[in-house]
DNA sequence: TAGACTTTCACGTCGCGTTAGAGTGA
DNA sequence: ATCACTCTAACGCGACGTGAAAGTCT
């Protein structure tokens, strides 16, 4: 049985010496033996080993993940793979996805105003994402990439369905600011609920802590007001002064 | 000028309050004022700013990247955004590999010999993806995956053409196993030849240097030599031996 | 004064890479 | 003796998270 040397094995297999010292610490791959010195030898039975780690590794598992998998009988790789494929299926979506919204972008800052590069619902999913609540209770990887894809599950025409009734929302708000009506008016207070179940019903399930934030979030950031006066002079004010005062209520 | 200590502003926008220390660390995002006591506290310009910074974020653009978009020219942001749309479209292509060498290893797991869950292709590739001189020459991620996406533009009849030609070199080195011709003989050394050639056209440019590291693989690892032997008893030996004397001249 | 908020400092994460200084093998 | 190889130990990355101890605001 032929013995061989660290950076014998490094240089056949094609890893860096650094990778074989490292796999031996967490203790993924230790030698066949090691001399009266401390020098790590390495035999084809490793060597074979190696090239498991590396097939696992490209496929982007953790160490740890892999160390599960090597000491596991067949049927459980295969249903490790499984999974992993899953995983692997969602990340290719959420890429979809960024490519999208970088599309969208674009296209969005040739025709739109050039002071916004950013749409309004990317904010509004935005806030959601990153919301305290939700990292909390979906901050496994796997439950925010399905949300996503769920999101992302809307053909087109289902997009621009959406799209178009929030319009009429916002306009709504447009008429309701140009002739003046009070935030905390019926009419008002009406729309504003209107707006909080179309968001429940179209992008994810709002509580009124987050509305509350969005609703301030609408007189400041810059991008949003302007997003929203353009419907009609005051509409930012009056919705953010309206959703303030319902979740009061 | 309304004045947000850190943990509203964090809440407003749904960050956590370390998140805003690094960026006003790493210089991302400075407080609008710092008292004297040393408390930040942000405008609605910086959440603004705030907010642009989440959307980069997200697209996974590096903390030092969106540093230099946030103070460039719009058109230059377009560049930014378009470029790294590229990017993502490689790492969609990788990311569709992956999904396929899945595949594959669950198909291959399947109808083939249960103890090799790898492909012979897969550790050919590895070989030369891990390579040192490869990992210097093309350390740098676009080109790396570059290679890879023309790699994977092959179509499926073509992988199967790719294939068969492969295969009758093995059953070329199989038969000449089986009259127990010598790995230094002429008629063995044209194979020799003609399979590295095959390497160089089909998969990458393959230097002696990487050629006598596949050659001793056939004999070390198990999996590789099962694979060659099923061609016929001795074919991985005699290759081995056969490449090992062909690197040295 | 309580308690909710803030500060800095320093260490942990993951998969190694990168020196530095000292010992070993042919 | 040379010189390529090996060892351990400690710090670096990137984008924060976590915890401790101390100070501040209301």
């Amino acid at each position: 049985m032929k013995y061989y040397s660290i950076g014998e094995t490094a240089k056949l297999v094609g890893v860096s010496v650094k990778t074989l010292r490292y796999y031996d610490n967490v203790g993924l791959l230790k030698p066949a033996k090691i001399s009266e010195s401390g020098y790590r030898y390495y035999t084809s039975d490793e060597i074979s080993t190696l090239y498991q780690i590396l097939f696992y590794r490209e496929l982007e598992f953790s160490i740890e993940q892999i160390k599960v998998i090597l000491s596991s009988p067949d049927n459980d790789k295969l249903e490790c793979l499984k999974k992993h494929q899953k995983l692997l299926l969602m990340k290719k979506a959420h890429i979809e996805q960024l490519i999208e919204t970088i599309n969208q972008t674009i296209k969005g800052e040739k025709t739109m105003n050039k002071k916004s590069n950013i749409t309004i619902n990317e904010i509004i999913s935005m806030k959601q994402k990153y919301a305290d609540e939700v990292v909390q209770k979906y901050g496994n990887t796997k439950e925010f990439l399905q949300s996503e894809q769920r999101e992302n599950s809307r053909n087109d025409s289902q997009k621009e369905l959406v799209l178009a009734e929030q319009e009429e929302i916002f306009d709504l708000f447009a008429f309701l600011a140009g002739k003046n009506s009070e935030p905390e008016s019926e009419e008002v207070q009406e729309v504003v609920e209107k707006w909080l179940d179309f968001i429940c019903q179209n992008y994810y399930d709002c509580s009124l802590e987050i509305f509350r934030g969005l609703g301030e979030m609408y007189v400041l950031d810059e991008r949003f007001k302007d997003y929203l006066n353009r419907h009609g002079e005051g509409t930012a004010e009056l919705m953010s002064k309206a959703i303030a005062y319902y979740c009061k209520k």
